[in-house]
DNA sequence: ATATAAATACCCCAATCATGTGATATGAAA
DNA sequence: TTTCATATCACATGATTGGGGTATTTATAT
């Protein structure tokens, strides 16, 4: 038997789900919410294997609870229930380690596939939810370069491995003067001050 | 009418795609090819919608052939079928640009419906798959801390922000000399000599 | 009671970096 | 042809950083 709680502000909605949590004969329906301002007390509680998730609670968001219910019991997967597909959202709700993301829309039809996905070792997401996340990992092709030549590129790549200018300059052959140039370039182009801030910036904005 | 390419090197299993996708009405297969090595110029020749890709192939694997792709036509659609699920091929394959990731076994099950998820927009994956993707997304939640003490990450964060010492040492409230003493633990634990090296470390490595 | 770890602060010195100014060579664009 | 962008190299100065110490206070653990 699989033990779930269930986060959920709205009245209607979460008595749904709840009857359908109770109706299915592999899980078990510990507790249903209307907010998570206590989460931390109740999973210590109630030890759920799973806990499905709604984003907007008053209080505590969803994304919130995911959180500190990851630090605590690392090994409760979470599958989120919400109406937002935004990028943010996701993102958020994903990096706070959640292991679903469902949209409401699906519930009726894909809750319980959704959650043995989950069981199974996998990680259910919408289509538009997938490539949300796939796209955050995916490197803007030639967005923002800021205007950086190739010759700039290549030394900016080598301050981001932590070369001091001495070793960049070995690395592409040059003399140091000439990396002081290239750097002082990159600066200008970035809107930066130091190394730090453009590798910082270079590593953020995929450039490296 | 979707017009495909096809990249495999068995020839049983090329043949057998082939088939699959000419006997579908909604597809028009323009190639089909045992190596990705002139991927540039088919692209060009023949500007699919999409291209069905192997990784393991003679010559240039199908993750560089993806990233090549990418970068001359980036509006072509990718979905790599494969019978590897481990961590790096996976995750390098959708870096690289990959919308979707079939693994082989589901080929005959699954491929038009990983198509038809691919033209909407969506991400095709197996559960395996999408699991190992969040997962990269989400910090490790105490693993390689690298013993930092919290204020040293206090310290850390500041850093990668692109502040000074000067800098840091007004965001922290202490004086200079204590975030000097700070960053030379921190460089200790992270084994790095410099600013550059330890911001480079502490993005990637998902410190901040 | 006494180590131990963490956070704080200070000193010194050599190395590195930020910034400005100037110069040469090449190839492309106006 | 002349200008512009790119890539290269040089020199100088002052600020910042890296690495070496030492030291005090507080809290925690032995």
């Amino acid at each position: 038997m699989i033990k779930v709680l269930l986060y959920e502000d709205n009245d209607l909605l979460r008595e749904s789900i709840s009857s359908m949590v109770t109706l299915n004969d592999g899980m078990d329906l510990l507790g249903a919410f209307s907010d998570a301002n206590k989460v931390e007390e109740e999973v210590k509680t109630f030890r759920p294997d799973l806990i499905l998730m709604d984003i907007e609670m008053p209080g505590r968001t969803g994304i919130e609870a995911t959180a500190l219910v990851k630090k605590t019991s690392p090994e409760t997967n979470i599958l989120i229930l919400t109406v937002f597909d935004d990028s943010e959202n996701v993102l958020n709700a994903i990096k706070a380690g959640a292991s679903g993301y469902l949209l409401k829309k699906y519930i009726a039809n894909r809750l319980f596939s959704a959650v043995e996905e989950i069981l199974e070792g996998g990680a259910p997401m919408s289509p538009a939810v997938a490539k949300l996340v796939i796209q955050s990992m995916q490197k803007p092709q030639q967005s923002t370069n800021y205007g950086l030549t190739e010759r700039e590129k290549d030394v900016l790549v080598s301050l981001s491995k932590g070369n001091s200018f001495k070793l960049i300059a070995a690395d592409c052959k040059i003399s140091i003067d000439t990396v002081r140039t290239h750097i002082k370039h990159i600066y200008e182009k970035l809107q930066v001050h130091c190394q730090t801030e453009a590798v910082s910036k270079a590593i953020n904005e995929g450039l490296v």
